[in-house]
RNA sequence: GCGGGCGUAGCUCAAUUGGUUAGAGCACCGGGUUGUGGUCCCGGGGGUUGUGGGUUCAAGUCCCAUCGCUCGCCCCA
């Protein structure tokens, strides 16, 4: 009866859950995260580009100045706080700006180009969905200092290398299009808000707040009314400068001698107000809602944005949680070998024997107590390869007995030879 | 932030129009086997039905609130 003692409240208190938005990583799904983190992390290093990391979190201005204050990220999505010093500070809710902010701080402008691979949790306060987390996490990569049009491409082929590395790249689309220079981009809301206040009162309610805010989103409304609306719009192709139209054509010649295909969007705009001419996303409907598994565009304004020197830039970031949703389960881990004392004198030779056996490479689980036919019912459920077992017997004669836990059969090995006797199992 | 759907054991699911002590498979633990795993047989633990209220003689089932997940919107990776 003593023995029964039940724990005082088996219960999960609702404070034990975790934060609405926020996910645990179990072992399974930590290695898809890992899969995809480790073949893009390999991918970009062919690329050229180099791993670094920045905090996650900077002062609010970081991503105030950066990101625009008319976005929902910076108007409503921050996790921010003061901290004990009396600073404003954010949890970051992307990469790119710290990485801009990193090249200003370390004075990186001197030895542009620079390329960065990153990966890491970022923070957004929104309503949690599939593919929609509060703490998520990014992989992605910027390439700073380089105006010309084949960064863009370049910038691009990467990332679908990656997808293509991780089996997922024919199942997304590219879709693909141009942002303009900030020229362009005046012309055209000027003339887009001139079509658009015409309707205005057939507008949804979210499109006729759009119009103050960021008249380009109107364009990738959902709204049926304002689909019809905008579907009859002045398009931007023909208020594109000559030479935002030749830098565009240059990115898409690009990606045709690469064989990369994908689709023009002209509704397709950036969130982000740093962006500017090449915007381009990956998409997987597989996914519904949440469907963009990598996206990115041009930057050129945001180092300057920084206090640093005029400096262009691209880059674009993927979700990893989405990606690992696309991806197969990676390869398991090698399979064990079990080390089994029987009765407690063998204890001190089985821990020394694991030891020496991982020192050779080999993965060992020891198992920490029962008798023998516990322990190897364990080592079974580990999936363990070969069993070591260790008794007085073989004390006695300096061996152990092998025993392939696949086939049955076992025999004695001398305890010099074990890594040898072993290495088939590996 | 807005609208809809769903929450029963660790997992996948049962439970008649509201009606006995909320069941099963898998998983877990123990025994058959204290120097031999898987298979098999036997047994066992585990649920205040997400949480809190309400209606009712009676609530897993109906109502309200709340938390979480989910679908769409919004936003975006």
């Amino acid at each position: 009866m003593a023995s029964t003692i039940k724990p005082a409240d088996k219960r999960i208190p609702a404070p034990l859950q975790p934060v609405r938005g926020t996910h645990d990583l179990l072992p399974a799904e930590a290695a898809r995260h890992r899969a995809v983190v480790e073949s893009a992390r390999e991918v970009a290093q062919r690329y050229g580009y180099r791993e670094m990391a920045t905090p996650i979190f900077e002062f609010s201005d970081v991503f105030r100045r950066s990101l625009g204050d008319t976005s929902d990220v910076v108007t409503k999505e921050m996790y921010s706080f003061t901290d004990k010093g009396g600073e404003e500070i954010t949890l970051r809710p992307e990469g790119t700006a710290g990485v801009a902010r990193a090249v200003v701080s370390n004075g990186l402008s001197q030895e542009l180009p620079v390329k960065f691979f990153y990966a890491g949790p970022m923070f957004r306060y929104e309503r949690p969905q599939k593919g929609r987390l509060r703490q998520f996490h990014q992989i992605g990569i910027e390439l700073i200092g380089v105006a010309q049009p084949l960064a863009d491409v370049e910038v691009i082929a990467c990332g679908a290398a990656i997808l293509r590395e991780l089996g997922v790249l024919d199942r997304t689309v590219l879709e693909i299009n141009t942002l303009g220079d900030p020229e362009s981009r005046q012309a055209y809301r000027r003339v887009l808000v001139d079509y658009l206040e015409a309707y205005r009162e057939r507008l949804s309610e979210d499109s006729r707040a759009r119009l103050e805010r960021n008249p380009l989103r109107i364009l990738d409304s959902k709204d049926e009314g304002d689909r019809r609306i905008v579907a009859e719009a002045p398009l931007y192709s023909d208020h594109l400068t000559s030479a935002a139209r030749d830098f565009f054509t240059a990115v898409t010649r690009g990606l045709d001698a690469l064989g990369i295909g994908y689709v023009l969007n002209p509704r397709l705009v950036r969130g982000l107000d740093y962006y500017g001419h090449t915007a381009f996303e990956f998409t997987a409907e597989e996914l519904g809602a949440q469907k963009t598994i990598m996206a990115g565009g041009r930057y050129d304004g945001l180092v300057a944005e920084m206090g640093g020197p005029p400096t262009p830039g691209i880059g674009w970031a993927g979700g990893i949680e989405r990606i690992a949703m696309l991806i197969g389960d990676p390869p398991p881990p090698p399979r064990p070998i079990a080390v089994v004392p029987v009765g407690a004198a063998a204890e001190q030779t089985a821990l020394a024997v694991a030891d020496r056996l991982r020192r050779a490479g080999f993965a060992v689980e020891l198992g920490y107590s029962g008798n023998v036919g516990k322990r190897l019912k364990r080592a079974n459920k580990l999936n363990a390869r070969a069993a070591v077992l260790l008794g007085e017997d073989e004390l006695a004669k300096g061996a152990a007995t092998l025993r392939d836990l696949d086939s049955g059969v076992q025999e004695e090995a001398p305890l010099s030879s074990l890594e040898e006797r072993l290495s088939r199992f590996r």
